[in-house]
RNA sequence: CGGAGCGUAGCUCAGCUUGGCUAGAGCGCUGCGUUCGGGACGCAGAGGUCGGAGGUUCAAAUCCUCUCGCUCCGACCA
């Protein structure tokens, strides 16, 4: 290909509206133009890198066992309501109505098609397990798109889907795609780590996530040296020691005005917020219940709704909690909180002489100790691990991190064919429900994530296995000599099969080796009057400062050749 | 959806506080010339509903109201 001819359209500074890098380098390398805030126009270039992920990404599933498909865009609203999932996905469901009056949803994923379809079309255990995938255009209406391409509202997934009459056999192809998932990163020249996921609204009992560890990442990681990671929602962290055997004094109750959050009372009362008791009055799938948590730590939702045994949890608006506490919103305790269950976070059970509300307003009471004061009816772990938090595994320090989300395997039991009906005969002539996992994968962010952990101060840094060109010329000046080998070059190459994209504008030398930085093609020839007045031209990595003289004929080979050892040792 | 900010040439921005000549700069683009190994230079040009609508005024990019779009923080979320 001729940059002359090319649509490459390279911009010197940054967009204004770009915030992380791989936002900024994605512009002005030409990958894509914005369109709408979250959509995005892939260029040639871009696009060029997005098809060769899409072909290992292919490779791999293929050779994991599953089987190519493509499901409609366009889903009907009621096989959503079916599943109950267009209450649980709410606003980030794009739909709209038809000319018939009937609600159609833009999937933002196919549970509800690929279930319905294997339910229509299996009925028995032998054509068990079915493993199928698509790779297709996803739509979520975020609340907020950004960072580029990292959250947008329209997107390219990997989506696949596995049937399965037992749970062991769930767990073969499971771990079959959990090790594809690792190849194809690998391919992709990603340094990524997995971690242990909850696994949000598409459901389901247990669930990993690839992530790539950077700054630019919107997820939270935690991790450990002793190998233990998670994400922020799933992490455990080691409930703190029991406190020291301090003897339990009296209730006593004090005049605390307006004195309504965990700042203000530690000033208050002059004691640390490790010495208070957080009590959140929530609603639990609108039931209410309330969550008691120590001063310094955070609630999580996702485990409280487990440990409740709901399905979704909100904070309960200030009406509802003075109507259950009696007193005004920041004075809820949990003695004498008789009216709604209480669940309490492991850390608070050892806690000793603690200060809570007094469920009267502008009082709190102090001495407060659990299981004497206040019934331990149901303790689990409800809190989010915080920086200072040792390992529940190995007692080390925990370290948190950013990371982008790259992949997401669950494995999901029975909720979608339970809801939809699909089932299956067994051996025994039995009906069973499906047992099923699901598996995805963000290209948009493999190739963000790869410019991130990947670029320099001069721009993308490809690796050779999805770089949109696997070699660039770069021709200085316009004489005979000049044009001739890089002519020949051209040809030549292309006929080893190599991937060559030919800078044959006019443009000065300076705009041409920046352009070429910018946009990270791996390898560059330079073919310039100067190394020419001695039959050579320069062959340099991008990677690397210097460059090699060779003969034009020497320069094919070697270019051949380091094309070829790199795509193979990425060919794990 | 709560908070903050921005919208002026293809891009990055100045001008707005304190209303007033023909609305500017750099980059990019077109033509000509000189250059040519890490983002050259000269000359001549093209390119603008100042996001949109309404209002105040003799006069609005500038002041007021409404509205649309975009970005960031929060909340939410594969």
């Amino acid at each position: 290909m001729k940059w002359s001819k090319a649509f490459i359209p390279t911009v010197k500074e940054d967009p204004s509206d770009a915030e992380v890098l791989s936002h900024k380098l994605m512009v002005r390398a030409g990958l894509m133009r914005k369109l709408a805030a979250g959509a995005y126009t892939y260029l040639p270039l871009g696009y060029r890198t997005l098809r060769k992920i899409e072909q290992i990404i292919r490779q791999e599933m293929d050779a994991a066992g599953a089987q190519e498909l493509h499901m409609p865009v366009i889903q009907p609203g009621e096989l959503w309501e079916r599943s109950g999932r267009l209450k649980a996905y709410g606003p980030v469901l794009m739909n709209f109505t038809d000319r018939h009056g009937r609600r159609v949803v833009l999937g933002p994923t196919h549970e509800e098609v690929i279930t319905t379809l294997v339910a229509n079309n299996i009925s028995s255990y032998k054509q068990l397990p079915l493993n199928l995938y698509q790779i297709q255009t996803k739509f979520r209406d975020e609340y907020r798109p950004r960072f580029g391409v990292l959250r947008t509202r329209e997107f390219l997934m990997k989506d696949a889907y596995s049937f399965h009459l037992t749970l062991d056999d769930l767990k073969i192809t499971y771990q079959k795609m959990y090790d594809a998932y690792c190849r194809i990163f690998d391919r992709c020249g990603l340094d990524y780590i997995v971690v242990e996921a909850e696994s949000g609204p598409i459901g389901g009992e247990s669930s990993h996530e690839f992530m790539v560890p950077t700054e630019a990442g919107e997820d939270t990681l935690v991790r450990c040296s002793c190998g233990y990671a998670a994400n922020l929602e799933r992490a455990t962290a080691a409930t703190p020691q029991k406190e020291t055997k301090e003897s339990p004094k009296d209730l006593r109750e004090m005049h605390t005005p307006g004195a309504t959050t965990i700042e203000e009372l530690t000033k208050l009362l002059k004691v640390p917020a490790e010495k208070l008791i957080k009590t959140l009055v929530l609603l639990g799938d609108g039931k209410p219940l309330a969550a008691l948590i120590r001063g310094d730590h955070e609630l999580n939702e996702a485990k409280l709704a487990h440990a409740a045994g709901v399905a979704n949890v909100e904070m309960a608006d200030a009406q509802t909690i003075e109507k259950l506490t009696g007193a005004a919103v920041g004075f809820a305790g949990p003695v004498g909180l008789s009216k709604l269950p209480i669940i309490t976070d492991k850390a608070v059970q050892g806690m000793a002489n603690a200060a809570t509300g007094a469920n009267k307003t502008d009082y709190h009471l102090l001495g407060v100790n659990p299981g004497r004061d206040f019934a331990l009816s149901s303790v689990a772990d409800i809190r989010l691990a915080q920086p200072g938090d040792r390992c529940a595994k190995c007692g080390g320090e925990l370290q948190f991190s950013k990371g982008i989300e790259i992949g997401h395997v669950f494995q999901l039991g029975t909720k979608y064919s339970q809801a939809l009906g699909a089932d299956v005969l067994d051996e025994k002539g039995k009906t069973q429900p499906l047992i099923m996992g699901c598996y995805g994968i963000g290209l948009n962010r493999i190739m963000a994530a790869t410019i991130e952990t990947g670029a320099d101060e001069q721009g993308i840094i490809w690796p050779m296995n999805i770089a949109p060109f696997q070699v660039i010329l770069v021709q200085l000046g316009q004489s005979d000599q000049v044009l001739t080998t890089a002519q020949k070059l051209y040809e030549d190459l292309t006929a080893r099969g190599c991937e060559v994209l030919w800078d044959d504008r006019s443009a000065r030398p300076g705009v041409k080796f920046n352009d070429a930085d910018l946009i990270g093609i791996p390898l560059r020839i330079t073919i310039g009057e100067k190394a020419l007045a001695n039959g050579n031209v320069e062959l340099k990595p991008r990677t690397e400062k210097q460059p090699q003289l060779l003969e034009p004929s020497r320069a094919v080979e070697a270019t051949a050749k380091i094309i070829q050892s790199e795509l193979k040792a990425f060919n794990i």
